[in-house]
DNA sequence: TTGCTATATAATCTGTGCATTATATAATGG
DNA sequence: CCATTATATAATGCACAGATTATATAGCAA
């Protein structure tokens, strides 16, 4: 499991993503964490390994307390990915290439030797 | 599930994130998906039912091929959610609460050495 | 029709994720 | 040392993810 597919399927967690919202205000501890959710310590430390094991967050150590916070720079892993594609992802590329096929479909050829897309 | 779960776990999976690349190129087919990742046609297929459900890709009709491409905007939810905390995440308001709460405990106690370790 | 191609679905197996409760470990204070 | 507090880990159950092979469906073509 490489950092991408960890860091994206920790955040497919609706828990965890809360808690990066929590941490987001600041440090908070496991207790501070399981509080408010509803849902066991032994969940919450085990969804805060998940996180840190991601590297998402990480932990410092307190007396018995072991604070979590965000971990700097740890989202630009998934921003740069995401960032790759979104400009594609929003642009006519797919329905130029759609409409393409549709003339050469309705046609029954295409014009001037360029059946296919064209992605440069 | 919500919609940022979904896509979460989709990209989650490191052949449905070369699935995407592939198609940020342009439409492809099962077929052509399939052959590259040297994994079964079924599997493809199910790859991409989920990449569907997430709202990521989108299909289109041409004969007996079900071309997929990129659905526009899908990407969006994703990227406004990091963008949220983007910000956050790189500031130094965690430093500042581990430099405060070091000041406070250090003023009681000797440090010998290296007084706080991460975990890992 | 028959058959070929492209894709979807079903059945099945295996692994992993997420929850619980119970218990162990670690630091602190009396 | 002992008790308390904070957290981690173990054992377990259950649901779902992801792979395969086998089969069904749908369009096209001869």
């Amino acid at each position: 499991m490489n950092a991408l597919d960890q860091s994206f399927a920790a955040l497919a967690d609706p828990t965890r993503r809360a808690i990066i919202a929590r941490l987001a205000e600041g440090e908070a501890t496991v207790q501070d964490l399981a509080r408010p959710f509803s849902i066991s310590q032994p969940a919450i430390s085990r969804h805060l390994k998940v996180l840190e094991e991601a590297g998402l967050i990480e932990t410092r150590i307190k007396g018995t307390a072991r604070p979590r916070r965000l971990k700097p720079d740890a989202v630009e892993a998934l921003w740069d990915w995401l960032g790759q594609y979104r400009a594609l992802w929003e642009t006519q590329f797919q329905k130029l290439d759609a409409v393409l096929d549709g003339l050469s479909d309705e046609a029954g050829q295409a014009p001037s030797g360029n059946p296919e897309r064209s992605t440069s």
